[in-house]
DNA sequence: CCACGAGTTGCATACATCTTCAACTCGTGG
DNA sequence: CCACGAGTTGAAGATGTATGCAACTCGTGG
């Protein structure tokens, strides 16, 4: 184990640390998708995509399989959905939080 | 809602991907500490820590306190506690997809 | 009132990441 | 064999983030 754990983590966050990189796990959380169908819901560039995908793809978060004309992609295990599904439910916590500490105290005490 | 979710989520995940936040983030958990006890924790520049801990209080992921000469910083919410517990066990599954992956298939086909 | 320790803030530099364009690879079909 | 659509890769410019130094604020104690 040469890298520290808390590094691990930090690196691990951070490749969830962009739009793109999370719309494209929901997708795939839903079903596996071609690339050019990840296109059509995520308003970006064919080649940063790619670039995207080449990313999940090195930290093993999704894989790859040709089929035919396409390319399809998958999470590459059921913990990604987990994980998803936690991170939703812990931000909907944090977000109750953050209003609090926005809001200048409407009528409490 | 201007922000739509997914980039709030990536807002977030963007908040957890530095090494030192983390760090802060686990000893906060595991108690409140001063920022010189902080300082002895994690090797950073004490301008650096406080960058850090700026960055983590303008989430409202911690919050801090003047308590005698010195400056107390604490979790904002149990849920903080929850995500990095979350976080660890799906680290931990996901290394197990990475080990298989990154070995060779011993002598597969 | 002054000196200090504890933290914070403001930059400037260095470093990493994102975006886009162009070039390139690979199968498929004509 | 050539043309094409689907994806990927490489490189450059634009942005963003991190780090370290110096200056500054704030309470505390002498």
């Amino acid at each position: 184990m040469g890298v520290p754990l808390y590094q691990a983590k930090a690196e691990f966050f951070k490749t969830l640390g962009h739009p793109a990189r999370i719309r494209i796990l929901e997708l795939l959380c839903e079903r596996d998708h071609a690339v050019h169908e990840l296109l059509d819901q995520i308003a970006v560039e064919p080649s940063s995509l790619s670039q995207q995908l080449a990313v999940l793809r090195r930290t093993s978060m999704v894989v790859s399989r040709r089929e035919g004309g396409e390319v399809l992609y998958s999470v590459s295990a059921p913990e990604v959905r987990d994980l998803l599904l936690a991170a939703r439910r812990i931000l909907t916590e944090l977000i109750h939080v953050y209003d609090e500490s926005a809001t200048p105290a409407p009528a409490s005490t």
